[in-house]
DNA sequence: TGCTGGCACTCGGTCCGCGCGAGTGCCAGG
DNA sequence: CCTGGCACTCGCGCGGACCGAGTGCCAGCA
């Protein structure tokens, strides 16, 4: 039908109107600067259908039209063409994230990168241990009783725990252990550790058990404790760029929710690799949400993303624009966690 | 005198009635709540005193009087007593801070804390590398082109770096050299581990030079780079509770001056263990915080701050209570930091 | 059948003017 | 040197009027 066809581009219209000015939209404004073809009196009548089936609403009866939740998800939903970025904003990627210098630093620049680029709240997650293999593990003695131990992983991420551990113990024998765990568990994804740890302790000598067991349940406790993801935050000064304009209430409560960074986590929790995930005002389950969006995507060089990454921002957000900025800074990521 | 004795008792009051009232205060306003034992009228009397002084002043003609930068200053000055924290809030802290597992947790969860107790935004700034001494070295063999060093501090901070070495090189060679790297650093403060570089250097066989030398200038980038002082920020929902009120433009800079960490932590380079840094609104020199005050105090166990902490609020802030928070916090992370 | 121009109507935002009241400064008296 | 009184100032809040954007509806036209 050419009138769904014709309706659809005057949602599009309203949104993308309403994204740049921040103003209800109203229907002489779109036929002056969409040009549609038709007369403001028409644009009119696709409105009215438009607002009945619930995709665009007016704040107040004498003003233009605003998109809902709906006209959004409508919007973001048959965006066919992610608006590929500029060359200038790919050698800022590149020129950002090149020379950093360990995985705090990746991340560090990402995030403000991100912000950068869409002028949101950017966030991003640490890789998900459960999901690297462990490349090398260390033991420092730090007193007779005390252990210091370091997990590293294949992408570069370094856990630290102290063990207490039962008996006194010599360097020797550290030296020792330590060579039973690197040859046990390098390689090893962290997800499958748990099983070699109880082999581990049976294979060893009767006197180190109690050494062992004490080091694998910190080991144990280390990679299955998933409270220990951790979220990189940046650009919260862009939430006070037209805060009453874009948040119902303040931007109080957003800032807490982001600051309980478990909220954010829950959302990351369910993005996949190179499938940008979008939700809208609404359809967050949380209520600090309910007036942002949250664009996410999952980072990772392989099928598995190693953990997630994205923007939040007011519902009348550039999703466009967004969606394209966070899925180069994932795969940009991706290839620098591969690296090294 | 009589009258200067007065005179400071009303500024306290207007401090104080200010802080918590969050109103210009009035002649009638200060009589009746705080028993100073005069009338009003010579209470305005001294309020006008106290003005052409600049101590304080009125933010239209027919307002209540308000503290000015200078008034705060003399206020804090003149603070005797330091508000002791309730035995709840004592406690609080320690259960706050038991239990943290890794640096990275402990400076977690003190800001978090201190942005609770204050109610304003906390930093919390890493253990200064300089500062802290060699607790062990570690080398992970990438491939046979690249190292991964591991450096762990006796303050328990991590550092790592990926070393581009110029030659292949075995596996025991890197074993050989990591027992020589620790032979040599084990126990030094960083500060003086450029000396011994060139000791090592000199010291080595010749066919590791190269080798040595690429591991050496990257130990000493990485302790000598003051750029990687990292810093934790929390609280900064905080900011946007009376937002109108208390900053004057909008929150916007100063969150922008907190993501852009160098500025706080230029500021913290100033502070000394023990002694309580208070900087107020225009003293400040960094211009998003002219309407902001800082305070901020060294933790560590020595007699050298390993690193600072400390809250940013509206010049409008509780001084004694905050400086006692911060006080307590630090002295909590200083020994927590010397245990481990 | 569907688009268009015209028209009456609605209603929120803004501006203006006014009165109120808090707070001050000054002055004369104790 | 303090106090009570008094005239004055001035920002804030309130209410009414105006304005204009935007709508819905209707009759005419392709």
């Amino acid at each position: 039908m050419a009138h769904d066809d014709r309706r659809l581009q005057v949602l599009r219209a309203i949104v993308q109107d309403y994204v740049s000015t921040n103003d209800p939209v109203g229907s002489k404004a779109l036929a002056a600067r969409y040009d549609l073809g038709v007369s403001p009196a028409t644009i009119r009548n696709d409105m009215a259908v438009l607002e009945e089936e619930g995709y665009i609403t007016q704040p107040h009866t004498s003003a233009g039209r605003v998109p809902t939740d709906k006209g959004y998800r409508f919007f973001v939903d048959r965006l066919s063409a992610v608006k590929p970025l500029s060359a200038a904003e790919r050698k800022a990627i590149e020129k950002f994230l090149d020379g950093a210098v360990d995985l705090h630093d990746v991340l560090g620049r990402s995030v403000r990168l991100l912000a950068q680029l869409t002028r949101q709240v950017a966030v991003v997650q640490y890789p998900t241990l459960s999901r690297s293999a462990v490349r090398h593990l260390e033991l420092v003695p730090l007193s007779t009783s005390r252990l210091l131990m370091v997990l590293i992983t294949d992408t570069g991420r370094v856990e630290q725990r102290i063990v207490e551990v039962p008996v006194d113990t010599e360097a020797d024998t550290v030296a020792d252990l330590r060579s039973r765990l690197n040859a046990a568990f390098t390689g090893a994804k962290l997800a499958e550790a748990s099983d070699k740890v109880s082999d581990l302790v049976d294979s060893s000598p009767p006197q180190l058990r109690p050494l062992v067991a004490a080091v694998s349940a910190t080991l144990l406790e280390t990679l299955v404790e998933p409270s220990e993801d951790r979220l990189v935050i940046g650009g919260t000064a862009n939430l006070a760029r037209g805060s009453a304009l874009d948040f119902p209430g303040t931007v109080r409560p957003l800032l807490e929710a982001l600051e309980e960074q478990v909220v954010v986590l829950r959302l990351m929790a369910e993005v996949g690799p190179s499938t940008v995930t979008v939700s809208i005002g609404e359809e967050n389950e949380h209520e600090a949400l309910t007036g942002a969006s949250f664009v996410s995507v999952g980072y990772g060089s392989g099928d598995q993303a190693l953990g997630g990454l994205g923007v939040v921002g007011p519902t009348r957000m550039d999703y466009a624009g967004n969606i394209a900025a966070v899925r180069a800074v994932a795969r940009y990521v991706g290839h620098l966690l591969a690296e090294s």
